[in-house]
DNA sequence: CCTACCGATCGGTAGG
DNA sequence: CCTACCGATCGGTAGG
């Protein structure tokens, strides 16, 4: 039912996220769809058209949450939180998508890393410039490396996701959902604490 | 010249790093190191064997170098910072090690990914129990989640690697090497900021 | 450590 | 969207 194009991209981008894009044959994605290798070749006609497809895919699904995101980062109480929240919850939303983004800045072909950091250049080049002005505004820590910062809350919110998986193995109990919710709650104190001044009333 | 097996061992932790164990085959490697595929399969049986292998002759160097790390963290002023700098040397020495582990954490096989977390366990665990103590103590904030902080500390440290490689697209500038340097830094300032109690005395 | 070779599976095409 | 089929490459074996 419905439209093949986007059942495929669906499958694919579960799959490549899972198993990996040298790890996925067209048949295991064309069978999962429930259609045959050469359908699925109908409508992306290599699997490097597919691999584009699923990045572009996930890069626009990202394109289309920035009205929210750009509304929650420039006004109302405690832009910081919001914003992160607003992040994660675009992995929370589905999980693969960390686990995929992983995938492909560490896999090879330059060419779908460059189109990564293509679209995360803007965003970044924004945050670290909020950054910098809250720095001599004196909101915000002297010795904050903003786009250093930023790289690396980026690696923590991703990260979250893959070490949830691990973190099963090393700590015992605990469901691998609680696990991100928990990784993801220190990365909000930690980005939080390392980023603002300390308040000067601790009850220390 | 020499041990062929340390040969191979050394090409397919390279390749295994930078092209996927499914993205390397057996004829890829064998080449590297000058020999015919058979004659690889004669020192490891079979694929399978020799990424096993390759993990444990990863996580064999890291307990190797356990007695310097211990030391460092059991003595001397500034401990923390000795330890991070001796965790991230460890990457350093080989940026292979990062992108492999990444790897092998992501991937599929369960098994891998259950060595890797045994292997972690009793340094998360001696590490967590270190910061309770540091919070009983008072010298740590009482807000940190240890083994939650610890795991995204090695999320922050890897991830470095990877990150670099990518931050090269995002900004513009500054070699591969400079970059992860930097984002170490950054990422030592983070975790010192958020482990530790805010000094009493800031410029502020 | 090699040559020679195997069945299976890969991405992709022809043709309808 | 299918059946039928292609050459290339995969991990691995036989035998020396």
């Amino acid at each position: 039912m419905g439209d093949s194009k986007a059942d495929i991209l669906a499958v694919a981008t579960r799959l490549f996220a899972q198993r990996g894009y040298d790890g996925t044959s067209l048949q295991a994605i064309a069978e999962d769809v429930g259609m045959r290798k050469p359908s699925l070749l109908y409508h992306f006609p290599s699997k490097t058209d597919l691999r584009e497809a699923v990045v572009s895919d996930l890069l626009d699904r990202w394109q289309a949450r920035l009205p929210e995101v750009l509304a929650v980062a420039t006004s109302g109480p405690d832009r910081f939180t919001a914003l992160f929240t607003e992040v994660s919850g675009f992995f929370q939303a589905d999980p693969n998508r960390a686990l995929l983004i992983m995938r492909e800045v560490v896999g090879r072909p330059q060419e779908t890393r460059a189109r990564i950091g293509k679209a995360a250049r803007p965003w970044l080049r924004m945050l670290s410039e909020a950054i910098r002005e809250g720095q001599a505004a004196g909101n915000i820590r002297e010795d904050v490396d903003p786009e250093a910062y930023l790289v690396e809350c980026i690696v923590m919110i991703v990260g979250s996701f893959v070490a949830a998986d691990l973190a099963g193995f090393v700590f015992e109990g605990a469901a691998a959902k609680a696990r991100v919710d928990r990784q993801l709650a220190e990365v909000l104190r930690m980005a939080h604490t390392s980023l603002f001044h300390p308040r000067p009333d601790p009850a220390n």
